[in-house]
DNA sequence: CAGTGGTCTAGACCACGCT
DNA sequence: GCGTGGTCTAGACCACTGA
């Protein structure tokens, strides 16, 4: 019994489709090495048009969940979360359009003297407090991740705010009508610490991905210093460049 | 006048399009902010359908040459110095421009089945060869990373322009009049194996940035797959975001 | 309101991989 | 040869923007 897609709702029919198809892999129900059903046959099942079914299944491409081969067919690649890199999107924005269910506790939320890295970044001295919002982010409810979040001094938020925000980003457009325009990351790697491994449910030395990114809004005006650490295993970092 | 799209050359009528719109920028014709014609002009103009149209105009909204807007029409977007131009220089230039000494050594070259994320990338069987090239690099005389080179099988070199080989690009603008265009990267972590950790001379299990990189030209032909291992410690990858 | 890009359909032919 | 995804056409209606 396949679904009924239908006009009536805001959703295009491709987005309902791509979400319906994202849905068989995140159940488990399509595994790595799959082969899904021809584009043929998804348009006699579902009585769509070719075109639909295409415009559906190249974004999946381009997002890598599928790989198609002219004459042979498509397929599902080895599923990791991966961020849509070329755009700045919050954290809960970005697992949501991926069909996961994002999740976030704060571990820790303080008025603090940050580290010289983020000092520098922001241009503060070497005694001043800015707000830390440390959070453990999570995917389909296991652990994913862990953001320091810093704060530059000149945007005042209470706590209250902090603790019950939910996107920074959002925070940032409602209370100060700021919003990022471009930022700056650099990757690294590292092992995990004893403190990030029981955050993170892993074993102590387990391979994780650090990011650091700092983000400006249009008048170059530093909005946030992040730092993100993520489990290697499930997360993949994916830029595209053009000459 | 308008330049005639021809169905007789390998290249689809939608990239040729795109390769025309896109020289309109470079050569500086189209500016930033630049209204550029609309998608049914284009059409009457070209002959083409607007399918075709909306397939190159949408490859160029993604990678940020253009800027759609319902009702209203498309603009060029601001041509950022793109960083990532010099990510798809050679090694050589990259050591050099951030200070560095830096240096080469093969440490193999073999005609050889490659791993199946290779095969998949180049789209080969998976009992077919390709040269494949494995090069520890150096920074300032110290080991920094590990470099596998794996050519496409229909490119062809001699072992001997291989062994030679200083910059992979420059041999493939010398002997094939091929320049990569575009790349996608993927970015993990992991923890170094014995191999590794013996050519880097450093303890097993320290921890690695790996990148993941395919090539393509600009008619999209796939140049390279090569998979990069960097000691976390003395490399950091940088990346530019714009929304 | 007219014009734009966004979505969708129904067809067609081709290049490629398999068997 | 046959089935696959890749390209392309002609036409349609819709949602949104701006005058």
């Amino acid at each position: 019994m396949q679904p009924v897609f239908s006009h009536n709702q805001g959703t295009p029919l491709y987005l309902q489709l791509k979400q319906h198809l994202l849905g068989k892999i995140s159940t488990g129900e399509w595994k790595e090495g799959d082969r899904i059903p021809t584009e043929l046959k998804l348009k006699n099942d579902l009585g769509l048009s070719r075109a639909t079914i295409r415009q559906a299944l190249t974004e999946m491409e381009r997002e890598g969940f599928i790989e198609r081969r002219r004459g042979s067919g498509t397929t599902i690649c080895h599923q990791r979360i991966r961020p849509e890199l070329m755009k700045l999107t919050s954290f809960t924005e970005d697992m949501t359009s991926r069909g996961h269910v994002p999740g976030s506790q704060i571990i820790d939320l303080s008025f603090a003297v940050p580290p010289a890295k983020v000092q520098e970044a922001m241009g503060i001295g070497d005694d001043e407090k800015v707000w830390w919002v440390k959070r453990l982010r999570t995917a389909d409810a296991s652990p994913l991740g862990i953001q320091d979040l810093y704060i530059p001094p000149d945007l005042s938020f209470s706590p209250h705010d902090l603790s019950e925000m939910q996107s920074y980003y959002r925070l940032l457009a409602d209370r100060c009508t700021l919003k990022p325009a471009h930022a700056s990351e650099t990757l690294t790697a590292s092992g995990a610490t004893k403190a990030e491994a029981a955050l993170l449910q892993v074993p102590e030395g387990t391979p994780l991905l650090i990011v650091w990114r700092k983000t400006f809004s249009e008048e170059e005006r530093i909005l946030e210093v992040v730092r993100l650490v993520y489990l290697a295993g499930r997360y993949e970092y994916r830029v595209e460049l053009y000459v």
